[in-house]
DNA sequence: TCAACATATACCGATGATCTGAGTATTACT
DNA sequence: AGTAATACTCAGATCATCGGTATATGTTGA
């Protein structure tokens, strides 16, 4: 899973969201690095819909504009989870090893 | 960054490695997750190097069989920390909306 | 006052980066 | 003869990005 889809996912896990929502709120939880772009999002939307971890949860009509809301299932909630613990374990590995290289001048082995 | 392409600065951020050994020390650091594919490791290494992340620091013969070894520059170093801290920051957010979400029975807000 | 722009919202299609799968090749050990 | 160790290539698939289209309301300056 790479990180706009992740992040998607992310967004969806504290409660349902609409798109427009969505868009704003990865820019937000990413401080600004990820610009989530609508093709983007939408496709994701499409494809965790298609695996079962996010669903449209309905439909609200707010200033004469739809609002199309998703939120997270709990299979997509799991699988958050498990990818989350995933990206901690491989930062972990990554600062271990570069903890082991300024230990010795440049590189070890 | 892709979770392939991390692993390879990873997996050479304690000392230098060659692309067999590559290999075998992503599929150790991910704890068998990710299996790297030759193709995968050859089109990053060529990519890396582009970027002035990694570069070959020599060759060797063991046993008849030719070794071709790659490093991490400080460049490298650098973008490698960078990342392992996206990676922790993106999953403490996750985290953080999941709990959030368990404490309020399924989604608020 | 009204045209112009910004903001909110949904969505699509072409392109491109990166990974995967499936190979070729060589040497040494069993 | 088969397997492990080693290097590498290429075609195809997946997914994100870029750059659109479309509509409604709110805001602003000539």
């Amino acid at each position: 899973m790479r990180e706009p889809t992740f992040l998607v996912l992310a967004a969806l896990a504290d409660g349902a969201k609409h798109g427009y929502a969505l868009i704003r709120e990865v820019g937000a939880i990413s401080a600004g690095r990820v610009t989530l772009r609508a093709g983007t999002l939408y496709a994701a939307l499409d494809r965790l819909a298609g695996e079962g971890l996010v669903r449209q949860s309905g439909e609200e009509v707010v200033g004469g504009r739809l609002r199309r809301y998703y939120d997270l299932t709990d299979a997509g909630a799991e699988v958050l989870a498990a990818q989350a613990a995933r990206l901690r374990e491989n930062a972990a590995e990554a600062d271990r090893r570069l903890l082991a290289r300024r230990r010795t001048g440049t590189a070890p082995a």
